[in-house]
DNA sequence: ATCATTAATCGTTAAATTACGATAAGCGAT
DNA sequence: ATCGCTTATCGTAATTTAACGATTAATGAT
């Protein structure tokens, strides 16, 4: 069995998880938590990196689907997709079903 | 601020997000909580990989505490920390404090 | 029309990841 | 003591990632 039936699921969550795998970009996911909304500028000011650094993770966030950025005059403003930042939560979840969590 | 006071915290969940971050070693641990416990042969006989393969990626998911190792003889069986994996899924819910699960 | 601001993209470099075959190491059985 | 089985490690090549500065593109304001 080289090839599980739901293969495309696996990649799925492979690849949320591995948007989340950097400690920056997890830090801009909290960041656009705690304010919502945040252009690209902003998320600049607040981590030690360059701004071409900074937009270069906000794409990975976002062809992953985390997040989202809608154009708004010359800036973009990025919020989480809060939807699919649960669905992962969940599909973590869902990988231990068997499990009750009173057990752990 | 470039410094969370958290981030160790997030360090760790970056960490475990990147250990998943790869369809196969979602695979394996699909396989480990079907079969519960298994050899690393037996998952390089399910998956199409070389042995050294699949022992790379077993050791990238131990590093990472989802999963733990126990010499049998000349054997290692591998089972799931289930407890790190509900920790791993709580921390991604809690990136959302303030979300009322009946809102998504 | 020009200018300033903002963000995306390009090009580059260094480092990390992934995959493999080959080899080594450990253990049980003969 | 040796052999066979199992797994870890080594060495390597190809690809991807991460970071940066420089440039481009787009918009709003002057």
């Amino acid at each position: 069995m080289t090839t599980p039936e739901n293969q495309p699921t696996i990649d799925r969550l492979a690849a949320l998880c591995k948007a989340l795998g950097h400690p920056v970009r997890i830090n801009i996911l909290h960041q656009l938590l705690r304010e919502d909304r945040c252009i690209c500028g902003r998320i600049v000011e607040i981590l030690p990196l360059a701004q071409s650094t900074v937009s270069q993770h906000l794409k990975v966030l976002k062809e992953a689907g985390l997040i989202i950025g809608e154009v708004e005059g010359p800036k973009t403003c990025y919020c989480v997709d809060k939807v699919q930042l649960a669905a992962l939560a969940t599909a973590i979840s869902a990988l231990l079903p068997e499990i009750k969590l009173e057990q752990i």
